[in-house]
DNA sequence: TAGCTGACTCCAT
DNA sequence: AATGGAGCCAGCT
């Protein structure tokens, strides 16, 4: 079994040309790269931002699915993204809540329990900002 | 094809 | 702040 494999500007090659990477995966992986260090985002926001309104579940797939070694040579920060309360989504001492919350620290934002202070932390991007991120 | 499921949201308690 | 229900939508079985 060959392993999924995406050259690094998107275009499918050999073995696994048959498996494609959902190209609105991209989209959304590409709209969470432009969530600045030490800044959170919540699914929806990233939903409407990536051009699919109303998908905010759709950004729980897709950051699932993230690449290991990044897209497009570059890392996807999926610790960025938090529900609408401003609260992790996963299981409070699950691995992956643990992961979470260490890497949103790490950068300075802080975490009380499952929750990070939108006020103080949430994303809220210009448009400047958003042209200058996003190529599609 | 038909359900089922979920890294969601909104709204009412 | 916490909890529960309904709505939602696309991927997966």
């Amino acid at each position: 079994m060959v392993a999924s494999v995406v050259s690094a500007d998107g275009v499918r090659t050999g073995a696994d040309v048959n498996l494609s990477v959902n190209p609105l995966y991209a989209r959304i992986w590409q709209t969470v790269q432009t969530i600045p260090y030490g800044k959170v985002a919540c699914y929806g926001q990233i939903a409407d931002l990536a051009g699919l309104p109303g998908r905010a579940r759709m950004v729980g797939k897709a950051l699932g699915k993230v690449p290991e070694g990044g897209w497009k040579g570059r890392s996807v920060p999926w610790f960025r993204v938090i529900n609408s309360q401003g609260k992790i989504s996963f299981a409070v001492s699950s691995e992956y809540f643990e992961r979470q919350r260490g890497c949103l620290q790490e950068e300075g934002v802080m975490v009380i329990g499952c929750r990070v202070k939108l006020k103080d932390f949430q994303w809220l991007p210009d448009l400047g900002e958003l042209l200058f991120g996003l190529e599609f």
